[in-house]
DNA sequence: CTTGACGCCTAGTTAATCTAGGCATAGGGT
DNA sequence: ACCCTATGCCTAGATTAACTAGGCGTCAAG
């Protein structure tokens, strides 16, 4: 997948991974990977700063939990996440929507 | 429509677009509007150096007309413009499938 | 004791798009 | 005459999201 492609689309996933319940980073990575079938197997580089991003901007809230010895921060979603991921699935059909008008597609 | 969800998609839209046939710059513009019904209104400055890039890239060919005393420069899709629409949508439709399966819409 | 999976982090780079201007013709309004 | 808008083209530089490329550390397997 083109990196390109993903550009303004991140923090949709991010959030909508999130809303299956809290998690890390690492696992938000794998479970984004795996949902997507491999389409989206984002670095860490792209996905922990997003993270710190989303904090930052109160739609998630993070706190450090240790698993075997391994420290992790757990990230949730805030109710002004879950609010804006909401904002963010209606604008992301409003694009489609456009994108599948331009090319003529009914759907 | 936040402007970033554009990025890594426009290619498609121009090429989409002249798949109706020859067009100008600005009349590009327009019928970009027009067909998404204002979800795409861009400027100048972004779609004049992309017909550029396109065309630099073999994609689009280029002739200057003049109508009502207004020079205009006419794009055409190319064979390898044409072949490079095919990809485009065939990888538009894969990132929309990635999005769709982390989101959890069956759609 | 090295490799790999797990797990976190950030400084600097890249590159696509946008901002903000410039230039020119035509026509309508005042 | 003058200005404003629509039409039509252009580009240098700014913005900014995401990525590259590293760093650090734990643990289990071979």
């Amino acid at each position: 997948m083109n990196r390109e492609r993903l550009k303004g689309h991140l923090d949709l996933l991010l959030l909508s991974v999130l809303t299956a319940g809290p998690a890390h980073g690492y696992s938000v990575i794998s479970e984004l990977r795996r949902r997507s079938e491999g389409t989206f197997d984002l670095p860490e580089g792209t996905v922990y700063p997003a993270l710190h991003r989303l904090e930052d901007a109160g739609l998630l809230s993070s706190s450090w939990a240790t698993a075997d010895g391994r420290r992790r921060r757990v990230y949730a979603l805030t109710a002004p996440g879950a609010a804006a991921l909401a904002a963010e699935r209606t604008e992301y059909r409003h694009f489609t929507r456009g994108i599948q008008a331009v090319l003529g597609w009914s759907a």
